[in-house]
DNA sequence: TGAACACATGAACGATTGTTCATGTGTTCA
DNA sequence: TGAACACATGAACAATCGTTCATGTGTTCA
């Protein structure tokens, strides 16, 4: 494989062995981009507060803002956001539009960073 | 317990049971804003790839700076941001500091992204 | 001791992000 | 059918974030 040819400290210094054993070790560049996306995802705690909400029960758009303390528009750019990631599903009951969570693997994520936190 | 004064839909119309119900479920606001600025941290890919490197073997700056294609200087200023929220560590060996991940909830909280990404 | 090296850090700049404001879409019901 | 309601969305603005550049700190070794 091709070193990058990158300016960090002398060539002659670092240690080659240990950067081709690990470069040959190391996920898809692609994959682990979608990994930080992922997390940017559960990175702010408004999003983190609404699904800590559908973690709970399905609700309407409007329970949430009550919920939070926040307007029906931020609330909706969340959702957005959150819908086009495949975090949460909905469906629309009359005039108004019920959000839950899209699987379990959204639960077992928060939980992990619950547990991480509470130490 | 006393409702936020927000105005996001009529107040007539939304579902006070609903809300506090769920109210009542809900974990502090603390906690859960820790948990977003755990995540946070999580959610740049410069960063995971610095910790799926160090989730390989215990490396110095430069090594990470190579392997990464990145300057020094990126590197240390994200590794400050990693160490100051315990997520690594780090030891002088020399002229050099090699950094490690903290503990095992890193690898955890890592491996269920990768997990939830690749289907 | 001083030059060379490995790493840290402060300031600055561009890019991204979350909220607000105004307005648009879709549904209900009188 | 049209008014009222629940929700979505585009533009704009402030705040936050990641990198770069320049420079500072600490260690080694001749």
């Amino acid at each position: 494989m091709v070193y990058q040819e990158v300016e960090c400290c002398e060539q002659f210094t670092v240690h080659p062995e240990i950067v081709e054993e690990v470069r040959a070790l190391m996920p898809q560049e692609e994959l682990l981009a979608d990994v930080a996306d992922l997390f940017k995802i559960f990175g702010d705690s408004t999003r983190i507060r609404i699904l800590m909400v559908l973690f709970e029960r399905e609700v309407c758009v409007c329970d949430i803002a009550q919920l939070l303390g926040m307007t029906q528009s931020a609330i909706s750019h969340q959702l957005r956001i959150l819908r086009d990631n495949h975090l949460i599903k909905s469906r629309r009951a009359g005039k108004q539009i019920l959000y839950s969570l899209a699987d379990d693997h959204v639960k077992t994520i928060i939980g992990q960073g619950l547990e991480h936190v509470q130490e």
